[in-house]
Formats: structure tokens, sequence, C-alpha cells
DNA sequence: AAAAGGTGCTTGCTTTTGCAAACGCCCAGC
DNA sequence: GCTGGGCGTTTGCAAAAGCAAGCACCTTTT
């Protein structure tokens, strides 16, 4: 566990790298007193502002993002996820569905290595009861809105971090 | 290189999924109007509401975020197939199943790139084009696995476990 | 043919972002 | 002494984000 707000990332990061505030500002590109701001919690960056700090910090704009409730953290990368998110022949719903599947697998396994001993191969994915689950950013009317079960459309696992 | 613009890219994405533009609004918790002008580049939507507006069309954040250009490329490791097979923490059936659903989507697709390689993120490009990008893919996979997720019926691995 | 409902788009309006110009504080020099 | 420059913070304010309401248009339904 490490930081619990951005804010609180960025200055971690920042005073690792043992840079002032103002430095890290410039680097970035932005004011100083935003960054202050941001950095203690009062506004909430943009992504623009957020991928120029990580930038200044020299760290994965990811971690950032991740650290921000922003991007799902993702298990470990294993090669599949990127080839897959890579692939120009897949549609991005076509992607998620493989994706899913890929996830549901490795869940199965509990990470472990098994390609050499076949384990049990059970059905992959079942239904399961669709919590809401509804997140709202700020004030997000309660809408209820509903899936409509198109083609190819899958849901995501929503894994929260 | 298909789209320009984020815009662009969430309305292809959109239509792909064949879905209204105000369902994708409510789906993402934003207001029809607001969804409107980031599809036509008006508006440059932060990053909760590209978050957002990923769950609703259920593709991955991290293609809307390449395409904003505020994350970074990440290196193509182009093949699936290779990747599939080389993974150690998959069974050999696992990945017999894999693949089997992405060549049903490849067959589904008839060979043709239906989602582009993510370019180099750099956003300068403000050049806004009539992408026609009428190519739906309807097709339904003929049988991909009787695993997990036959395609039209995709699961939902939201395994507790 | 009007009512009802669908699509996307435009219009005011409030809220938030992000910055320039200050501020107070501490420490090195001239 | 006090001048200068570093630090982080506070304070208005222009600009943009984001939404509710309404518009114009097109299909269905009654």
């Amino acid at each position: 566990m490490r930081v619990s707000s951005i804010g609180e990332y960025i200055k971690e990061q920042r005073e690792q790298a043992k840079i002032s505030l103002r430095q890290l500002a410039s680097q970035a590109g932005v004011s100083n007193p935003y960054l202050s701001q941001i950095e203690r919690g009062v506004r909430r960056p943009s992504a623009e502002i957020l991928q120029q700090i990580a930038k200044g910090l020299r760290i994965s704009a990811e971690a950032l993002y991740v650290q921000a409730g922003i991007l799902e953290d993702r298990p470990p990368d294993s090669g599949v996820r990127m080839a897959v998110l890579a692939a120009p022949e897949l549609t991005e719903r076509q992607k998620q569905v493989l994706l899913e599947i890929y996830d549901s697998f490795r869940k199965e396994n509990d990470g472990q290595p098994v390609s050499q001993a076949p384990g049990p191969a059970k059905k992959a994915a079942k239904k399961a009861a669709k919590a809401p689950a509804k997140k709202a950013v700020k004030k997000v009317a309660p809408k209820a809105a509903r899936a409509p079960a198109s083609s190819t459309t899958p849901s995501r696992p929503t894994n929260p971090s």
C-alpha cells in the first residue's frame, strides 16, 4: 500500500527525485501554484497535465493514471495482453472479449505457470449477476443504464485497484 | 491511420457498437451534448470523462488514451498467436481456446484491419477528415469455442473465487 | 395527422481548471 | 542591518469543462 491520492504520489515521486516543486512545474510545463494545489489534492489535474507531470518526473504515465484511479490496475503484463491490444486485425470489442477470457484463465490458474502441467480445463466464465457498481465521479445522476446486449459486447471485469 | 482525433475515434467505436450518442452518453455517465461536442472535437474531455466513455464503450481505456496522445505508445509486440503460444501462465487447453476465438474473430473481420495500430502519439494534428468507417462487422462467429464466450454472448468473468 | 419517441446539435448557465501575480518564510551574501 | 533569491502557498481571474433545457429533423405508432 503506497499512497492514497494522486497528489501524494506525485509529491512522493518528486521528493524522491530531489527536485523542488518549482523545478518540476517548470519541467512539466505547468505553473508552480497549480502543481502545489495538485500535490495537496486541492485540484484535480486533467489528463494532459497528468501526462506532462509524468514526463517531468520521468515516470510512467500509466503509474500516475492508476494512482489517479483513472486507469484500472492491470495485472502484470505477460505479452499476451500487449499483443492483443496491438493487434490491428481485431476490433476493440473483440480485443476486450479476448482479454476477458485471458484474464479469467489467469485467474483460474492463480498466476501459476502451468504450461507443462495441463490444469483442469474448466469452463472459463459463468454468468454473474451484474451489480451496477456505479462509481460516480462527481454528481452523476442515478440513471440506471441498461446493458443492451449487442452482438459482440462484453463486459469489463471492473477490476478495482 | 484511420482517425486523427480522439473524437473521431470515439465516434467510430460508438457506431461500430451500434449504439446512439445518447445511449453512450448515458452509459458513460456524461451528458449527450457534451459527448456530441467531444466527438466533433469541440471539447477536449478530461481524464475522468475519457475513462467513463471507455467504460461505456467497453473498449480498453488504453486505446483511448493513446488516441488522445496522452499515453505513450506501447511497443507493438505483434503476433497474438505467438504471444499466446508462448504464454507460460496458460494451459495448453486454454491456449487452444483463446486461439480458436482469435481465429473466429479474424474470420469475422474478413482479414481486414479494423482497428488501427496506435500511431505516434504526438498531439499536433488537428486536421479533421471525414473517415467513412462503414465496414460494419456484423457476421457472427460460426463456432468460436464452446467454452467461455461464444462471441455473441460474451461472458462476465467477475469470478469471486 | 398528431402524438410519441428517436436521432444529433445548439444554447445559456454553473463549476472547475490552470495561470499570473502576488504573499510569507527561510537562508545566503554584499 | 537589508537585498536578493530560493522555497511552498494564497489569491483573483480568464478560459475551458460539463450539464439541463430546448431545438430541428426524422420514424413509428395511435
